[in-house]
DNA sequence: TAGTGGTCTAGACCACTTT
DNA sequence: AAGTGGTCTAGACCACTAA
């Protein structure tokens, strides 16, 4: 087996398994071989056989289900248009419709309320009170995005923005009815590896990273009316920008 | 110890930790309690010390030093700004800490070649041959970002898009004295966890996700005349992109 | 030299899925 | 009932770091 003693068993099971994947050997949803398997073809004790599965799931390239075995990991993204998706908010469309073009989605845990701002947004909305608007996005029956918004309370206070249904056209009618119809957007993006809330609420497996997109969104006079904080599932989405040199 | 004893000794230890890295208690730098010390404190066996250990590495929070001990993780991202004309809306307005100012980049692992286009890359191009410029930027010793470039061959033959340096301005520059300068882009965003060389090229410690940054950047006639793949490590970067309604 | 993390063995019991 | 992954114990030897 050892055929090169520096590199450790466990990295060697692990990159012959990495390849035969990437090589289209074993596909999406096909079963690695188990632990026992590993066991007795490489000789080794149940940790080790563990650890080279873990590499793996680590990388995101397999999932282990409880009492059936290690499989390869599907992925089918859905593409996110950041420039040109916000420009059909006017015609009273729903903005997530542009991202899943037609496939099936489903909002829940739906959670509207007031409180006290973070530092961070409070420092951006200038507002230490907002109302807080957070839901989960399921496509396919699958949960691939936990979105938080924050919008200034004195702006919020006594309409539709403050509930749960925020009416036809969503959030963003609403603040143009207002005067305040959001014109310029800042996005942020940063990847990490998702904290256990966020786990738990995306239903991800291990190794799966999670693209964090903070928007900022500005009327034409430069006030900002929405700090909005997006945890998606990082191996469920593609993020496109387009611009202008 | 066994306060919820539902929940494995190794979670209820990582989350302990993780608790107090959020809560500042311990902070960027500082060492966590090693696996002799969980050992001692948790009566509990080495291996699952190990565990819970690793739990905080793969999220990112925590490094490990052979000889030396687990330590808090640093973040200290650079800001890339992807479309830069709306200066104006980010002024006074980084929400996340990023020093981008008088940190220069170094550029090495410059290769420079003829290929044949991957097939995905032909489809955008258009052709079949491309010179391939691959090279590794690093920003105060460390390496964050690993790019590779395509350029159709019958555009970039016989000119220093086919040398290692590329002359003054780069690139772009020599595209634009043929006639052929970038006018338009397209970003892809996707995140993933590195594969085994991305993870050596780029010095990652375990559960640090990479950025995929594909630009596309096309003439102002539409011809496609570069394919861009960045891969960045996502502890050092924070992308932003300005646009408007 | 003492302490640390990295790798590995050889067991064990459990919950869960599949047959 | 058999097989699977999830958790855990109790050891071992090693390479590396720091005092």
């Amino acid at each position: 087996m050892p055929e090169r003693p520096e590199i450790p068993i466990y990295r060697q099971i692990a990159d012959q398994l990495r390849a035969a994947i990437l090589a289209g050997e074993l596909r999406d949803g096909d079963r690695l071989p188990g632990e026992n398997t590993l066991m007795r073809e490489y000789g080794i004790a149940r940790a080790t056989a563990r650890q080279a599965l873990a590499v793996l799931i680590n990388e995101g390239l397999a999932v282990a289900r409880r009492g059936s075995g290690v499989y390869v990991r599907l992925f089918r993204p859905i593409r996110r248009h950041g420039s040109q998706r916000l420009t059909r908010w006017r015609e009273g469309e729903a903005i997530w419709e542009a991202d899943t073009r037609g496939r099936p989605y489903v909002v829940d845990a739906v959670h509207v309320e007031r409180a006290e701002a973070p530092a961070d947004v409070a420092a951006v909305l200038g507002s230490g009170q907002v109302w807080v608007r957070q839901r989960r996005y399921s496509v396919e029956e699958r949960p691939v995005q936990l979105a938080t918004s924050f919008y200034p309370a004195a702006l919020a206070e006594g309409t539709r923005i403050a509930e749960a249904d925020s009416g036809p056209g969503g959030v963003y009618a609403r603040l143009r009815e207002l005067g305040k119809g959001p014109s310029h957007f800042t996005e942020e993006i940063r990847g990490r590896m998702p904290m256990p809330p966020e786990s738990r609420m995306l239903e991800l497996p291990a190794g799966t990273p999670v693209l964090v997109v903070t928007r900022l969104a500005y009327t034409a006079e430069g006030e900002a009316v929405e700090f909005n904080q997006m945890i998606m599932d990082a191996a469920a989405y593609i993020l496109q920008y387009d611009f202008e040199a």
